[in-house]
DNA sequence: CTCATTTTGTGCGATATATGAACAAATGTC
DNA sequence: GACATTTGTTCATATATCGCACAAAATGAG
C-alpha cells in the first residue's frame, strides 16, 4: 500500500474513540491527548468532529460518547450473519444447561464475545458482545487457538502477555501448546478456574459445513455448583448437539 | 465551531464503517461508494486505512469488517457504567419473569439496546446490545419519550418515519402524545403487538437518585403465552422491584 | 488575591488529502 | 470473441489538515 492510500486523520480519530474505553466515560481534550499520544489540537478536532456527527457530546469541558457509537460496532454484528445465526441456538443451549452460554471469535491474542445467553449472573466478570478476554486462559480461546496451525498458535502465544489470573492459570507456552494438541484431539476445552477463582467453563468449536472453525461456544458455571470434572458429562452432550445444529446452518 | 475544526476524512471514514451495517458483510469499493455517496477514490483510501489498522480485511475484491470494530462500540459500553450496572439486575429480572428482559437508551428517534438477558428465543427479531428499534412503537421507546418535555417528544415524532409495523401500530402523532401522557402518569408502557404480531412488552423507566430517567427496562413475551392485559399484573411488580433496586445504585 | 501551572483555543506555514478525470483491468452481454 | 459496462487504480493539483508556537482562559496552591 502506498503512503498516500492511508488517511491519517481517520486513523487518529479511531484511536480517540478507543481512548474512551480504556478509562472513563468523560474525557477532556488534554486527557484524550495523553491517552492517545496525539497532539492536543488534533485530538480536539477529532472530538469536535465526533460531536458534530452526534457520536459524542461536549459540555465545554468534557467529551462523552453517545450510544450512536454503538452503530459502529453494530455494523459488524449486523453485517456478519454469525451472531444472528448463533443467538437462538445459544438461547436454547443456555436454557437447557441452566447456565450462561456464549459465542466468540478470535481477534489477535484475545477472544471477542459476539453473542451471549444468560441464565444467572456471572461472577465478577460482565460479558457483553464486544467484551474481550485473553485467549490463552479462556475455554473458547483454547478451542480457537487449537484450530490454528501450530506455528500460528505459537506466534499468538509469543505476542500474549501470559500473566496468571489465578493460581490455576497455565502460563508456560510449551504446556499450553500441549494443551492445544489435547483440545484438538478431544474436540473440546475445559477451563478450571484459570480466569477467575470459582469459575469453570467448557467450550467446543463451531464449524461450517467445510469443517472450518469459525467461532467457539461455551458454557460457564460456578465451580461451587459444577466441579470441573463434571463439566464434561453434564454439558458436553448439549454443546455437541448445538455444534451439530450449527454445522448444518452455517455457510 | 469553525470550519477547520472538522476532520472530514474522519467523518467520511465513519460513514464507510456504517455502510457495512446496512447491507452485507462484504463490500467492494464501488458498492461502498454508492452506499455512502462518497467518491470511489476516497472510499478506497478509507477502506485501505481500515485494513491497515486491522478493522477490516481485503481480499483484493471485497472488504470485510473484523471483530476489531467491536472495540469502537465497546468503547461506549465499557466507558458507560450503565450497562454494567444494569446487567446483573436484568439477569435476575429475566430469570424471575421467565421471559426476555432488556435495557435501552434513546438515540434520536430510536431506542438502542444496551443490555439484554434472554430466557427464550425472541420472535423474528434478534436483539443484541447496539440493536435499534423505532422509539414510537416500542415499549421502552414510549417510556423514554414520555420522560422528555412534551415539545421535545413532539419534535422526535416529527422527525420519525411513523410507519405501521403491524395493524396494531399507533401512528397518529396526537394519539401518541396522549399515550405518552398516560405512560408518564401510570409509570409504565405496554405494547400490544405494535412492533411485531405476536409480541407484547411492558417497560418502566430507570431513574437515578435525582429522579432523572437515564434508561428503560422491559420484559417481552409472546402474545400467545401472555395476553397484553395480563402483562401488567404478571410483570409490573417485578419491573418495579428492579427499578427500585437500580435507583439506589445509579449515580 | 496573586502567581504558577495546567488546560484550552487559534493563526500559520509545511504537509497531507480529496477530487474528478483518465486509464487499465475485470466483468458481463450478446 | 468482441463490445459495452463496471470497477479499481493512478495522477495532478486545488484544498484541507497537522502540529507547532503562542495567547487566552481556567484552575489550584499558598
Amino acid at each position: 500500500m502506498r503512503e498516500t492510500d492511508f488517511v491519517s486523520g481517520f486513523a487518529k480519530g479511531l484511536k480517540v474513540i478507543e481512548a474512551f474505553g480504556e478509562t472513563r466515560q468523560r474525557l477532556t481534550i488534554a486527557e484524550a491527548s495523553k491517552l492517545t499520544g496525539l497532539d492536543r489540537a488534533t485530538v480536539r478536532r477529532s472530538l469536535l468532529t465526533l460531536s458534530e456527527l452526534g457520536y459524542a457530546v461536549y459540555d465545554g469541558k468534557f467529551f462523552t460518547l453517545t450510544p450512536k457509537v454503538l452503530r459502529l460496532g453494530h455494523a459488524y454484528l449486523a453485517a456478519t450473519p454469525l451472531p444472528i445465526i448463533i443467538q437462538p441456538h445459544l438461547d436454547l443451549l443456555s436454557e437447557r444447561a441452566g447456565q450462561n452460554a456464549s459465542a466468540s471469535v478470535l481477534d489477535g491474542t484475545e477472544v471477542v464475545y459476539i453473542a451471549r445467553a444468560s441464565q444467572r449472573r456471572v461472577m465478577s466478570i460482565n460479558l457483553t458482545p464486544g467484551s474481550r478476554l485473553p485467549a490463552f486462559c479462556a475455554s473458547m480461546g483454547r478451542v480457537l487457538l487449537s484450530a490454528l496451525p501450530e506455528s500460528e498458535a505459537r506466534a499468538v502465544l509469543e505476542r500474549t502477555d501470559l500473566k496468571a489470573n489465578t493460581p490455576n492459570t497455565k502460563t508456560d507456552p510449551e504446556e499450553l501448546m500441549a494443551e492445544f494438541r489435547r483440545v484438538r484431539g478431544q474436540g473440546y476445552a475445559v477451563i478450571d478456574q484459570e480466569l477467575e477463582i470459582g469459575l469453570c467453563s467448557i467450550a467446543v468449536p463451531v464449524e461450517n459445513d467445510r469443517g472450518q472453525t469459525v467461532a467457539a461456544i461455551n458454557i460457564g458455571a460456578p465451580a461451587a455448583y459444577v466441579a470441573a470434572a463434571e463439566m464434561t458429562e453434564r454439558f458436553l452432550p448439549l454443546l455437541k448437539e448445538t455444534q451439530k445444529a450449527l454445522r448444518l446452518v452455517l455457510p
